[in-house]
DNA sequence: GCGACAG
DNA sequence: ATCTTGTCGC
């Protein structure tokens, strides 16, 4: 698929959090969503050497069947320091570099990290959605802001708060596991992106998306 | 000012 | 993210 090129690559975090100022005001975060076929995982896997090698990979499920019809894999390295709510620049060239080696456009991504949920409105998520154009979701494995815990049962949430303000939404996608964290990336609403994880974490409490890129992504890894 | 802080 | 043993449960 096409992805809109990195521009201006920051070489500091001062750089780094302006270009998210920046580029926040292209977030929409509503949309319905109608006629999903091809939903994209995207996850990093890191060398365990210490060193900031690290593999990209990207899969595209059928909607229907959660079957792989299409993924991308990587290897990179890490340009960028890693800094909670900077976090995107570390993963960023190389999920971009796996996107473009597609061979099909999706019509959602699900990816591993904030969409909005992040102290400027534009996490992981909402950057790749911008740059891709393609409605987005961001489901994270631990908030960046405050929630109470949601009922005990698949489907319960609770909406994650960053102060007083709604930023997405801690969602329980099996029995008796711990929440996920989902938040919109661009071009869906919160209903929608929560309706889809549900629909796309039918066993486990992660996503098959990001399962099944994290599976790959880590099989890369040399060792 | 201090602590907390996606992966 | 990654380093790790055993352990509980299907």
């Amino acid at each position: 698929m096409r992805v809109r090129a990195l521009h201006d690559w920051p070489r500091s975090p001062a750089e780094a959090e302006a270009i998210q100022d920046r580029l926040r005001a292209a977030v929409r975060v509503t949309g319905e969503l109608s006629g999903v076929r091809a939903v994209a995982g995207l996850d990093v896997a890191y060398a365990n050497d210490g060193s900031d090698d690290l593999v990209a990979a990207v899969v595209v499920l059928d909607a229907d069947t959660l079957e792989m019809v299409d993924s991308a894999v990587v290897a990179g390295t890490s340009t960028f320091p890693y800094v909670p709510g900077l976090f995107a620049f570390r993963e960023l060239p190389a999920l971009v570099d796996a996107l473009e080696r597609l061979t099909t456009t999706p019509d959602l991504l699900v990816v591993d990290g904030q969409g909005v949920a992040h102290p400027r409105r534009f996490g992981l998520a909402s950057h790749l959605g911008v740059l891709t154009e393609v409605p987005s979701i961001g489901v994270a494995k631990t908030p960046l802001g405050r929630y109470e815990p949601p009922g005990p049962r698949r489907g319960d949430w609770t909406p994650l708060l960053d102060g007083a303000e709604v930023v997405g939404r801690a969602l329980r996608t099996q029995d008796g596991v711990r929440p996920v964290f989902v938040s919109v990336g661009h071009l869906v609403d919160l209903d929608t992106a929560t309706d889809q994880v549900l629909r796309l974490a039918p066993r486990y409490r992660l996503p098959e998306t990001t399962r099944q890129a994290d599976h790959l992504g880590r099989a890369a890894l040399v060792r």
